[in-house]
DNA sequence: CTTGACCTTGCCCCATGGGCAAGGCCGACC
DNA sequence: GGTCGGCCTTGCCCATGGGGCAAGGTCAAG
């Protein structure tokens, strides 16, 4: 066995990394020196120990996390280790596409702005009572978007075999708040004709005055939209009207299909 | 004046951040609160004020340091704003795609790995007196490449005014370490006709025995191509050989028109 | 008056080191 | 043997952007 040992500061130089961090990475237990002089705790690092480090110092500088850094170094074959750098990326670029899409959209708002100077228009209309195809979770602002697609491809399913399928726009009740932490319980509700079988999914919303503003597709990205629930929440207080019930958004178009500037939702607030 | 001040709960649930992160906020300048109450501390916001919270909300999303965003809150004009925002992100963008690049470097090697179990084959060769063309400055990693390009440049047009112009391959030659930290110096040769103009950018190559190993493009990369230094530096130091001069890297193929695997430059440390 | 919700400050914690001080150890030179 | 410079050790404070918790002050409603 070829023992040369290399002291903490050749090995930090010879693996890109600085003694500082070598001594952070052996009490995380990511990277262990070969061996620890009893006397005077000089560290000592074997020249094969290079390659690991190496793969540290190239995993830092992606700014991956030590645990992350970690998993990988603790991986046992190349795949894996592949495999694992390859989820770590993957999650990278898509929190990034997510900020570039924020970016993209503050521009707009920032240069144009047509949120912040055009206040929310605010009007109050009486809506009937309906019945109503219902599904109800908690979700929070995460898993929101996903449940809500298939909660509406399944109601919208269930309305076809439901007389005369979908009777009027599909509304979204915030029984709870919803956020990063708190997570509603939210409601979905899907107009039917009043005629079909009454099944547990069902329930008839009582006719109601509403408070409402309209909304473009741009301004439904959360957290934006809660600027408009706050306007109509606003108004009805500065008007002095009690609210009766949970706030909801109403979409009366195309979501899918519309363009960012079009209309496609209502905040609403019903009155007494 | 509508005076209906905000306490810092309802402020923070409207503006979606949190009390901690406001009074954080007062004590870095960003956002300080309309009153303070001298008598009990408590602190009071505008309802204008939310405008302001809810843009740093959105800025911090992004990640971007409080000093960044104190920036663009501090900006006069929306234009402005937007300009600050996009440098930002601009920069964000181009440190994802140097990242991005270096996961895809990383991967492939991690998968194939040529270069982790096929050592750098070192070899010992002589090379005669050349007379160069110089350029020679301080410059660190991240300026390395541009300013290379530059000189190559400026270096090529000169040879072309110096009888047959370039008769051997370009290297670069590092006097001292570079690295984030440390600039070298830097020095970038092309040796040219010695039946030439001897002016002040020129200067004799000694004629000297060499040990180098071969590279690929695709290790020519910061920081991977230490490891070929590392290689050649080892393998002198196990012979017992004492290095003569500065290390270099002999560029002597067409590196624009390399493909990542062809070999185009051989790692140099000139021996006695 | 009590109770609960809100507010205050202050302290410790997270991750990933950089920077510096005080002091130990080692080899080289005189 | 003494001394000097360079290396090594540990420990503390710094930054970022808050989260969490404790101890205590305040306020309005019942």
């Amino acid at each position: 066995m070829d023992e040369e040992l290399l002291t903490i500061g050749v090995f930090a130089r010879r693996s890109w990394l600085s003694p500082k961090a070598l001594r952070l990475y052996e009490r995380q237990g990511l990277l262990l020196p070969a061996a620890v002089d009893e006397h005077n705790g000089y560290r000592w690092y074997r020249e094969e120990q290079l390659e690991t480090a190496r793969l540290i110092a190239r995993l830092r500088r992606l700014d991956m996390p030590l645990a992350t850094v970690a998993a990988i170094v603790a991986a046992p074959d190349p795949r894996t280790r592949a495999g694992l750098l390859g989820d770590y990326w993957a999650a990278q670029e898509h929190a990034t596409a997510v900020r570039r899409e924020l970016v993209t959209h503050l521009r707009s708002r920032l240069l144009d702005d047509r949120e912040s100077l055009t206040m929310y228009e605010v009007q109050v209309r009486d809506v009937p009572q309906q019945t109503v195809l219902t599904e109800q979770r908690h979700v929070n602002a995460q898993e929101l978007q996903a449940w809500i697609d298939e909660a509406i491809g399944r109601l919208l399913k269930a309305a076809t075999g439901h007389g005369d399928g979908m009777t009027g726009p599909c509304f979204i009740v915030y029984h709870g708040e919803v956020n990063e932490d708190s997570d509603g319980p939210v409601e979905i509700c899907l107009p039917v004709d009043p005629s079909g079988p009454l099944d547990s999914a069902v329930r008839v919303e009582p006719a109601h005055r509403e408070a409402f503003t309209r909304i473009i597709k741009a301004q439904v990205a959360y957290p934006q939209i809660l600027s408009a629930f706050d306007a109509v929440a606003q108004w009805v207080a500065a008007q002095g009207l009690p609210v009766s019930s949970s706030p909801r958004e109403v979409y009366f178009a195309d979501f899918g299909a519309a363009a960012p500037s079009d209309e496609v939702c209502d905040v609403a607030f019903p009155l007494v």
